[in-house]
DNA sequence: GATTATTATCGACAAATCAGAACATTATGA
DNA sequence: TCATAATGTTCTGATTTGTCGATAATAATC
C-alpha cells in the first residue's frame, strides 16, 4: 500500500492540529510551527499538506462563521480524526523504542 | 524541500543507525525497520536516503572486512556523528513539546 | 465604492521516496 | 578455473510529498 506514511511535514502539521485544538486553521498552524518548531513554511505549503491529511481521514474541517473581527474569508478549522491521533502514536512509540536501542549504546557512541 | 530537514524516512533511518551500532550496514536496517517499525522499505531505498545523510554529515561510513563467512561483497558501516545525533535530539525535543500540548487537550478529543 | 486586511485555492515545480533491474564482489564446489 | 549461489551496491524511472508564487474570495474600514 502506498500513501500510507506520514511525511514529516505531514506529522507536525497534523500535531500542530491537535495542540491548537480548537482554534487550528491555516495561519495559526503557520504560526505555531514557525515557533515552536522553528519550522518556516508559506500557508499555501500549510494548505496544501492540510488538504492533503484529510484525503487521509486524518483531519477533518468546517468553515467557521464570519468572526465579528477584522476583515477577511471565513475561516476553515481542522480536527484531528481518532485515525489521525492513532498514527500519531504508533508514530511515537515506534521511534521512542529505537530511542531506547539507540541511548543504550550511548557509551560508544560518544 | 530545501535540503535543510530530516525527511521522515531519513529520520527513521539515521536512527536505525545509531541503534544498531556498530553493525548498521543497508540490509541491517532493512530488517531493523520492518521488525521494529513495521516499516517495509526496499534495499534501494535505504541506500538512496544512507547517502544523503552522509552528505548532511549526518553518518559517516566505512568498509568492513571481506568476512569470511558466505560470499558476498563487503558491506559499508554506518555510523551516526555528533552532528546527526544532535539533529535527531533537536527533532525529538520540539515534537515532544507539541505532543505535551495536545495531550493536555486530550479530554476535548475524544 | 475603493482600499485594506485576512484567508483560502490553484497550478507548477523541486525534493524525497519507492520499486525493481542491473551490476559487482566473494565463497564454494565441481 | 569456471560456474553458480550468496550478498551488497548502484542505476534508472515513476510516484509521493514538500515548496512557493499568484490569484480569488470575503469582510471591515474609510
Amino acid at each position: 500500500m502506498r500513501g500510507e506514511h506520514l511525511g514529516e511535514l505531514e506529522e507536525l502539521v497534523l500535531l500542530t492540529v491537535g495542540s491548537l485544538y480548537p482554534e487550528a486553521y491555516a495561519p495559526a498552524i503557520k504560526k505555531e510551527l514557525a515557533e515552536k518548531m522553528d519550522r518556516k513554511v508559506v500557508l499555501s505549503s500549510i494548505h496544501t499538506v492540510l488538504t492533503r491529511l484529510e484525503n487521509k481521514q486524518f483531519v477533518k474541517s468546517a468553515f467557521g462563521e464570519s468572526t465579528p473581527e477584522r476583515g477577511g474569508k471565513r475561516k476553515r478549522f481542522f480536527e484531528i480524526t481518532p485515525q489521525g491521533f492513532q498514527a500519531l502514536e504508533a508514530l511515537k512509540s515506534k521511534r521512542d523504542a529505537l530511542w531506547g536501542n539507540m541511548l543504550q549504546l550511548m557509551p560508544n557512541l560518544s
